[in-house]
Order: structure tokens, then C-alpha cells, then sequence
DNA sequence: GCTTCCCACATACGTGGCGTATGTGAATGG
DNA sequence: CCATTCACATACGCCACGTATGTGGGAAGC
């Protein structure tokens, strides 16, 4: 006891996200019974239905806090890297490693989509994008990368990214997929560097 | 009368597959009720279970329906382009187009992956891949592209290419973000161009 | 051309999961 | 110490899926 009451509630709320996270992350959301994870937590739907409003809610909950989690990383990434390009790279990477984690992939890229529409409609879940958004506007001012609009361009390169991990991850051979995946998309990105001869070959 | 029995079946599966598509690309997979939609067909689902096995196999069908008829569209304009790389850049802006169509947005992207899983496993159904793969393929036998592994190509690219179009689709002001993604996209193709210090460049 | 079989589809039923309406006990505030 | 609030549980109805079973109308055999 002496517990506050404000605790208990982070506290069941944690649960019941931490419960749902679980389910949606290995059955799928469709597949995942309310009843089950709720009673997994030690609650009911009763709790639920008070703290998330319906199912759809929880899952939001639930992205919002992977999404945070995501963007937390990629901002570490970019951030201890030696160079800004390199940390532009290795953030991409770093994405496409995220996206190969099952219940990211599952639930980011798969169920949220389909429940809760397209991500950029997602309040507060687009932590990803506006991390990549950053670095390359950081770029773009050190003139190290094309004259490409940043949101444009972190759209564009992590759709890719997370296309490059789904088709990865489902391989048969993910190895040797991934190798042939990652060179591509190095030069993809090398693509969009800049070099002195850019302004020549610009129309 | 005087309908042979196999021409009166084509017709049910062709009846029950449009309903469904109409269905599944207006109110979604998970809303769309079989009963109404099959009722709407002038069926029942006993219809439905017969032909397709279940919910699921119904959503297959109609996404390899699709599938075929946006590797026709992809087929067509890069055939009919003059040159092959211009070719290539219409083949994915009418891939973007596509990608535009609520009914494609909704099924191939939204709900076909969380319900069937990642499009890479899917059978019968990855034709816009192999029709982007064929062009990256030809592009570098001609020495137009830089040295990328065609299927991986044709995977990042598609994918950057839905990305844009369902954050275009979903925007606040879809004329002024598809003039941005657009951009955005040339810059990334316009990166893969083999031009001369191509040779130095290289690492 | 009649019978028999077969198969495309309809009908009937059970089950499970979601959402809501309502109940309850414990913590808060005066 | 009492009233209120609020977090959560319980109970109920409904809808949709899947399955098991029925049936009618062509197709095949003679």
C-alpha cells in the first residue's frame, strides 16, 4: 500500500499496453483477444475500455510507444556518429534493422497501417520521420547531399528502408538478401551525395 | 438456359470477386461484412466458402485481380516510352499514380499486408516488381544505371514510390506534397544515372 | 429419355469476440 | 466521517465468421 493512486493507474495502463505489445507484436492486433491479454495482465476489458476507449485505441497506445522508442535510437545513432553523412547512413541502416525486428514490423508496418490508416496521419508517431527529416536538412546545409526537400527525402528513403527489411525479412535466404538489399541501397543513398561535379550536371 | 455449368461458375467467382473488391476497397477487409456483400452479389457465403475457402483466399483473389491490371498499366507505359530511361521514370510515376487509387492504397497496401503478410510472399502477385526489376535489368545492360542489383532496384524503389503516394494521398494539400514528392522522386532516380565520373566515383 | 450421380450453392447452427450498460469498492476531499 | 468520484469488474446483446448439412439442377451412362 501507500501506493498513490495516480501510480496504480500508470501502473495498469503499462500492463495493459505492455499485454497488448505482446499480443499484436506475435498473433497480429486482428487475431489478438481482448479478453486474453487483458486477463494476462490480471484485468479485464472493463480496464481497457476506461483507459483506451476500444481496441483501436490501445494499438495507437501501443505505437505511439514503439514510435517513441524508434526515434530514440535513430536520434542516438545519428548522434554518435564520427560524420554527418555517415550518421545519415548509419541512421538509415540502423532503420532497416528496426524494421527486421518482428514485432515492429508486424505492428508498425503492417496492422497499424491497416487499422489506423497511413502513418503520416498518425498523431505523434512520426518520431522516424522527422529524425531522418533533421539529418537531412543538416546535410543539405553543409552541402553534402542533393538539393532535395527534406521531409520529401526522409519519406522517400524510409519507405525504402522499411521496403528493403520486409522483403529481407521474408526471404528465404535472409542473409544473402540482405546483402544484395543493403548494396543497393548504399548506392542509392550514394546517389544523393554530393559531388563537385552536381552543379554541371544539374538542369 | 443453354449457359454451359463452367461459364455459370467463372461468372459467380467473377461476381463475388467484384463485390468483394468494391467492398474491401471502400469500407475495408476487416468492416466489409461477407454476408452484405455477398448479398449484394445476389449470393450467400455458402457461395463464397465454396469457391474461395474463406475470408482470405477471397482478399488473394482480388489482389492478384489487381496485381495483373497494374502490371499491364506498368508494362504499357514503359513499352511505349521513346527512351528506355524515360521509360523507367513514367513506369514509376504511373506506379505513384496508381499507388494514388483508394482502392489500390486500401488493398495492396493497407490491409493485403496485414492480412495475408508482407507482398513479397505473396503468389501471383508481385508482377510490378518484376516488371520494374525487368526495366532496372535493361537500363544497366545498356550501361544507363549505376551497377544495382535489379530486384533489389525494383524493391526500394517501388517502395519509396508507395511511400510517396500515400503521403501524398493522405496530406492536407495533396497538389503541393505531390509537386514536393515528385521532386523528391526525380532526385532519387536522377542519383542512380550512370554519367561519366561514375567510374572515379566508385569506391 | 429416364435414372443416378455430382456439384455448385443455400440454409441452419454454434461460437467467439467486441462494445455497452451497469454495478462496486476503495480512495479522495471536505 | 460522510459523500462523491472514479477505476475497474460483471453481465448482456449482437454481429460476423466458420462449419455441417441440405437441395436442386445439370451432366453422364445406358
Amino acid at each position: 500500500m501507500a501506493k498513490p493512486r495516480k501510480e496504480m493507474i500508470a501502473e495498469t495502463r503499462a500492463k495493459l499496453i505492455a499485454a497488448a505489445r505482446r499480443a499484436f507484436g506475435t498473433i497480429g492486433y486482428a487475431e489478438a483477444s481482448m479478453d486474453d491479454f487483458t486477463a494476462e495482465a490480471g484485468l479485464t476489458r472493463g480496464a481497457l475500455y476506461h483507459h483506451f476507449g476500444d481496441k483501436r485505441g490501445l494499438l495507437q497506445a501501443v505505437i505511439q510507444e514503439i514510435d517513441a522508442e524508434m526515434t530514440e535510437r535513430l536520434n542516438r545513432v545519428s548522434a554518435d556518429a564520427p560524420t554527418r553523412w555517415q550518421g545519415f547512413v548509419e541512421e538509415n541502416v540502423a532503420y532497416v534493422e528496426m524494421a527486421l525486428e518482428p514485432e515492429i514490423q508486424r505492428i508498425m508496418f503492417r496492422d497499424g497501417p491497416s487499422v489506423l490508416g497511413d502513418p503520416s496521419t498518425w498523431p505523434n508517431a512520426n518520431g522516424c520521420i522527422a529524425a531522418v527529416a533533421r539529418t537531412i536538412s543538416a546535410l543539405k546545409s553543409e552541402g553534402a547531399i542533393a538539393d532535395i526537400d527534406p521531409e520529401a527525402g526522409a519519406r522517400l528513403i524510409v519507405a525504402a528502408s522499411s521496403g528493403a527489411a520486409q522483403w529481407i525479412a521474408n526471404s528465404e535466404d535472409p542473409k544473402e538478401t540482405s546483402r544484395r538489399a543493403v548494396d543497393g541501397f548504399r548506392t542509392l543513398l550514394e546517389g544523393l551525395r554530393a559531388h563537385e561535379d552536381e552543379i554541371r550536371r544539374a538542369v
